[in-house]
DNA sequence: TTGACATATTCCCATATAGGAATATAATAT
DNA sequence: ATATTATATTCCTATATGGGAATATGTCAA
């Protein structure tokens, strides 16, 4: 079975690194048109499309409508970008610290 | 393409259901070893070695070496899973709030 | 040595998914 | 009305992945 549903669960949607360029993106607290999201960050309007709908499923940005277009704003307090740049740098410095990691033999076997 | 290298990315580590479990289940900070964890979750023993080793490489888990047990531990400071509740439980409370939110449309078009 | 136990790895398959292309929907302008 | 702009959706495909079964590796005991 593969991974749970990207729609139902935060962890995935912010598993796609498309996604979390975005949630960047909007870092700043503006809201910004579907348009020039495609624009900066340079990926097709329909994927574009796709990856805000799936971050809005789940909650992490809104939408408004604006006229033709739609603006997309992080939404403000949950799941800050900085907060996924710690997590990840944290673990990466972890990860990078025990190389491959496998820890040393050991006479010492633990109960159970 | 499908999403980014689940072994290089600590939130696709994360994205994984039962590797949330696993991380939960060591959420005391004690180390167990794999066929404690194939009990306690019901996991097939070569699913669960799977998912620690993913967790492993990303940095989340640490293994070492006690005869012929091998015993994981959360690493200590990081990515502790009451973070990863309170993002998901944030999360899921926006979308709720706003269950199927588009907003409302407006004649007010922002200046591009 | 052989055997039992503990964990990791390989092979295979079903399935979800990201992305592209084309199309649909929506809103404004003329 | 038609045209144009902006975004969403549908269809398709390639690919990564989680899980099971079987096997390999490793470790200890006799």
């Amino acid at each position: 079975m593969p991974r749970a549903s990207t729609t139902t669960d935060v962890f995935n949607a912010i598993a796609e690194p498309r996604r979390r360029q975005i949630i960047n993106a909007l870092a700043g607290g503006r809201a910004h048109a579907v348009g020039e999201l495609v624009t900066r960050l340079r990926v097709s309007q329909p994927a574009m499309s796709k990856h805000l709908g799936v971050l809005r499923k789940v909650g992490i940005v809104s939408v408004s409508r604006h006229g033709r277009r739609r603006l997309y704003r992080l939404n403000a307090g949950e799941l800050k970008p900085h907060q996924l740049n710690r997590i990840k740098q944290q673990a990466e410095r972890k990860a990078s610290e025990r190389p491959a990691d496998e820890g040393r033999p050991a006479k010492d076997t633990p109960k159970t």
